[in-house]
DNA sequence: GAAAGTTTCCAAAGCGCTTTGGCTGACAAT
DNA sequence: ATTGTCAGCCAAAGCGCTTTGGAAACTTTC
C-alpha cells in the first residue's frame, strides 16, 4: 500500500493525502480525518527510502563506532543503549552504528553525513579538542556530545556529569576522615572525563594544601586486571596511600582483590571510593565491603540524549546547550577514618 | 556530485556510468576504466537513499533490540558488537538498532522489513520455538540466529557454540575428580543456551548414573548478586554440592564472594568452573583463585556472523546452514579433588 | 455584483539511482 | 550484397515520496 494507491482509493491527489498525513494546514479538517482513517485502516506507512530521497531526512540517529582488532567497545555502551532504547522505542527512532577504523573516524563521519544516512550524531568519550566535534560542527549536522571536550574554540551541545565535583566531594570526604595520602586510579587520561576527575581530586587536596603526586595516580584502561595492578603498585611503594578513589566499579573489583592479596583490609587499612555508572549486573552493595560510590546512571543519560537528539532533529532544540548533571555521593562501608 | 553530472562530464549516459560502476558486462573495458577513474577523482559516491529506492536494498543489517524500563541489554552484546564491527568496518556495512517494546518485537520486525530498512537481520538470545525466527523466515528476509531454538518445524541458519558439549565436559572433569554432588548455576532458563547447558551437565552425570536434582540447579539472570544468592542457598542446604558449574564469569564473581562469606575455600571446599565469554575487562585468570572455564569468544562469533550475514545479503550463502563451534575447556586452579 | 481574498485541492516536477527495452555499427556468415 | 549476431551504448520509465505553482470553489468586501 503506497501513497498512490491510497490517494486513488480516497479519490484524492497524492499531494493532498501527503499533506493531510504530514499535518500541513491547507487541508480541511474533514478530509484530514478521512485520510487519517483510511491510512490507519489500511495500515499505510510511508516508505522511508522514498521519503528520505525526497526530503533528505533519515529518521535515524548515528553513532560512529570505533572498531578494529585491538579496539574494545566500552561495556558502558550497553547501558547507554538501554537508555537510548527506552526513549527511542516510543518514538520509532532507530540508531545506526557505523563501524570505523579507530583513529580514522573522519572518513566514516563524512560518508554518513554526505549520504544523509542519519539526521543527527551521537558522539561519545570525547578527548581534548576532539576532532569529531569539530567535524560534526563543520558538517552542520545536529549532534550531541556525551561528555565534554576542552580546547575547542566554539560552543557545542553536550550532556555530561559533573565528574570534577563528584571526585572533589569524594576526596573531600576522605580528607575529612583524616586521610592525607589519597591515590587516584583513573581511566585513560586522554579522555576528558579522566582529566576532570583528576582535577576534582586535586582541587579537594589543594584546599588542604595537599598535592596529588604522580606517584599516587594511575591512568589505565578500566579493567579488573588494571585495577589490581595499579593497586599493587600503589600499595607496595614507599609512601603507600591510605585511601583510593577509583574511576570504575570494574577496576574496583581489582582493587579489592589486590588489597586482599596483600593481607590488608578495607576500610581498616585502606578506604575506597569508586565511581558507579550503575550496571544492573554489578552493584556496589555486593562488594565484600559495600562500596562507597559517586553514582550516576549512564542509562538515564542515554534516555536524555535520545530525547535531546530527537529535539534537535525536529528543530525544537538549537544552539550549544550544555547540560551538566550532578553526581550522588553514596556512603557505604568501604571508607573509614585514617589510621593514626 | 551525482550520477547525472558524472555522466555529463564523461559524455556518457547515466545508464552506462551506472553499469560501469556496478560491474555489469555490457560495458567495454576502456569505458569502464574511464568511468572508474573519473568517479574516484571526483569522489563520486552513489546516494544510498536513491539506490535503496530503486533497488530495495539497504546496505545495512538490522537488530531489533528489546528495550523498555525494566529491560537490561545483555553486557555480552558489546562484545558481539566489537566483533561485528571488526568485519563490518572493512565492508562499509552498517548496523541499525531498532528498539522494540520487549515482548512485542513483532511490530518492529514487520516495520523494519516492510520499510526495507535493512537487508538482513541478526537474531540473538533465542528461546524455545522463538517467534522471531518464524517471523523472519516468513517475511523472507535473510537472517542469522545467534544461538539455537528448538521446537521449530523448519531449518534455519544459525551460529551457536556447543553449550551442551562444553558443560558436559566441564561436568565430566569434575566427576573424574571425584565430585558427586555437582550444582549448576545457570542463566535464564527460557533461553535455549541455558537448556543446552543443563542438558550437558545432566548427560555427564547420567553417564555415572547420577542425577541433577532441582535442588542443585539455579536459573537466574546473570548478575553478580544472583550468583551470590544462588551459591549461598546451594551451600547452606542439607546436601550441599562440592562443585559448581556456573554459566557466566559475572555470576562467578558472586559465587566466589559467597564461598568466602561462608568461610570456605576454593578449590578445597568447592570446585568451580564457569563459562567465559571472553570479556576484555574481566578475565578468569584474575579471580582470587584462577578460574577453570569453558571458553568461547563472543567477539569472534560477532565477526563470523557479520561475515555470514554479508554473504547471505549478496546471495553467496543460502539455505539453512547451521554452524556449531566447539568450546575450549581451560583448566586452572579453581578445581580440585572432592573431599572424601 | 464585480473584485479580492480564502480555502481546498491538484498536476507535475523533482529527489538520484537502477533497469528495461531498444538502437547502432562492426564484423562474420551466407 | 544481404542477413544475422553481438558488443556497446542510450533514452526513458520507474522506485514512492514531497513540494512548487497553480486553479477551482467559496467567502468576503465595497
Amino acid at each position: 500500500m503506497n501513497l498512490k494507491q491510497l490517494a486513488l482509493m480516497l479519490d484524492l491527489s497524492q499531494t493532498t493525502v501527503s499533506r493531510a498525513l504530514n499535518g500541513y494546514p491547507e487541508v480541511s479538517e474533514e478530509t484530514r480525518r478521512r485520510v487519517a482513517d483510511a491510512a490507519k485502516r489500511h495500515g499505510y506507512r510511508p516508505n522511508p527510502s522514498a521519503r528520505r530521497l525526497a526530503t533528505g531526512k533519515a529518521g535515524m540517529i548515528g553513532y560512529v563506532m570505533p572498531a578494529g582488532g585491538s579496539v574494545d567497545i566500552d561495556p558502558h555502551f550497553v547501558e547507554f543503549l538501554s537508555g537510548l532504547g527506552d526513549y527511542a522505542r516510543a518514538h520509532e527512532l532507530d540508531l545506526v552504528l557505523s563501524p570505523a577504523e579507530a583513529g580514522d573516524e573522519e572518513t566514516t563521519y563524512r560518508r554518513v553525513v554526505a549520504n544523509k544516512q542519519v539526521d543527527a550524531l551521537y558522539i561519545s568519550a570525547p578527548r581534548h579538542a576532539d576532532g569529531r566535534i569539530v567535524l560534526a560542527q563543520q558538517l552542520g549536522i545536529p549532534y550531541i556530545v556525551h561528555g565534554r571536550s576542552e580546547g575547542l574554540d566554539f560552543e557545542y551541545p553536550f550532556l555530561d556529569i559533573d565528574n570534577e565535583a563528584a571526585f572533589h566531594s569524594a576526596t573531600r570526604l576522605l580528607l575529612q576522615l583524616g586521610h592525607k595520602r589519597i591515590a587516584l586510579i583513573n581511566g585513560d587520561e586522554t579522555q576528558t572525563f579522566a582529566i576532570f576527575r583528576e582535577r576534582g581530586v586535586q582541587r579537594a587536596l589543594a584546599a588542604r594544601e595537599l598535592a596529588l603526586p604522580p606517584s599516587l595516580v594511575r591512568s589505565v584502561a578500566m579493567t579488573e586486571e588494571n585495577g589490581y595492578r595499579a593497586t599493587r603498585s600503589l600499595l607496595e611503594q614507599g609512601e603507600a596511600p591510605t585511601a583510593i578513589v577509583c574511576s570504575s566499579l570494574i577496576m574496583a573489583l581489582g582493587v579489592v582483590r589486590a588489597v586482599r592479596d596483600l593481607g590488608l583490609t578495607i576500610p581498616r587499612d585502606l578506604s575506597l571510593v569508586a565511581h558507579d555508572d550503575v550496571f544492573p549486573w554489578l552493584k556496589p552493595e555486593s562488594f565484600p565491603v559495600p562500596l562507597s560510590t559517586t553514582r550516576s546512571s549512564i542509562r538515564a543519560a542515554g534516555q536524555r540524549i535520545a530525547e535531546r537528539l530527537a529535539a534537535r532533529i525536529s528543530g525544537l532544540e538549537t544552539g550549544a546547550r550544555g547540560e551538566i548533571w550532578p553526581v550522588d555521593l553514596v556512603v557505604r562501608g568501604s571508607i573509614g577514618g585514617a589510621r593514626a
